[in-house]
DNA sequence: TCCCGTTCTTAACTTTAGTTAATTTTCTCG
DNA sequence: CGAGAAAATTAACTAAAGTTAAGAACGGGA
């Protein structure tokens, strides 16, 4: 990736602060935006009707790309809402405008293919093998090895949520692998 | 999707005819291609080392694309077995000329973001989703609702691993909501 | 049609997960 | 720091899933 690939990205930009707390985008946003963590924590997650309470689908630390998939690849309104879950720095730059961009630069248009589209599918993609061939206990082991910065900073509960499993569920899988160490 | 774009990738395509139970792409390979199920049915499967046994990832009818995700997109060996569940005829064709083809043609380039990246990252992530929020039951239901013309072709056995559960479970599961509906 | 192998169902049992609620621990922020 | 809220743990119970195994049903050749 060239520096210059990255600053002509950067000048089309806008830098967005975020409490923890604020919503980046709401459920029902149909606006193609992509956005890079520069620093912080945010979680997608989708109110359940029946249950009457929010299920955390997804957590993105620093560093990574969040792009609303359902209004960006799938042309509907967002199942999801985007929420700052620690004190979050992001830039924002309309998916057009960047696909514009990138076709006519071939670094970007390969920055494009490989960490939107590529690490999209790939972070979905794993994550469906984890539920075909693992158990919660093994889901939960991985989860930690693979995202332990997001681990250490989010509340179980929600940890809980995206594996799949109930909070109660999750403790009781820690108090297991704890008396089995010893 | 123009006439003419479709014929141009055709030309560029070879046809194969599988018999019921031959490997369409074994485990391990690298070659990257593209398939077109014109007829038939195929599924992937993942050979667990623990279980000692086969557990089928995924199925895919008539009119489906196959791209081993694996060696396509992140550049690994494939983790799994592709192999026709039916006698099935696909066209092939290499995913690299197809890029090269689709790169000087806009009806293809748009053929090849949809119908490819856009179709599969679709379909991973409302997978996940049906993971994260919906129960074994639920998600039988679903799938069967999803993919009637799947379901009605393939043994139970198979399904159950697709939704990530047991066989047994499965049966369970069916019984269950035939006496329900009483 | 009959046979054999595969698949499905059922049962009995064990383990794990869901649910609800009470209690303890930890966070947060005023 | 301290009070109130949020989260985590634990318990008791129910429901569901995993496991193993046996028998029934099914299906595809010969």
């Amino acid at each position: 990736m060239k520096i210059g690939s990255v600053i002509t990205l950067l000048r089309n930009a806008t830098t967005k602060h975020l409490k923890k707390g604020e919503i980046l985008i709401p459920a029902g946003a149909t606006g193609k935006d992509v956005f890079f963590i520069r620093k912080g924590l945010v979680r997608s997650y989708y109110w359940d009707n029946e249950k009457l309470e929010e299920i955390t689908f997804q957590l993105y630390p620093e560093y990574n790309i969040i792009v609303n998939i359902h209004s960006v690849l799938f042309d509907e309104p967002s199942n999801f809402s985007y929420q700052a879950f620690e004190d979050t720095k992001v830039y924002k730059i309309d998916y057009n405008s960047m696909i514009d961009l990138t076709s006519n630069n071939p670094d970007l248009l390969e920055i494009n293919r490989r960490y939107i589209g590529r690490n999209a599918m790939r972070q979905a993609f794993k994550r469906v093998e984890s539920f075909v061939f693992m158990s919660p206990e093994e889901r939960y082991l991985k989860y930690m090895k693979d995202y332990p910065n997001v681990v250490n900073r989010t509340p179980d509960k929600y940890i809980a949520n995206v594996l799949g499993i109930t909070p109660v569920s999750l403790s009781r899988i820690r108090n297991r692998l704890a008396t089995k160490k010893k």
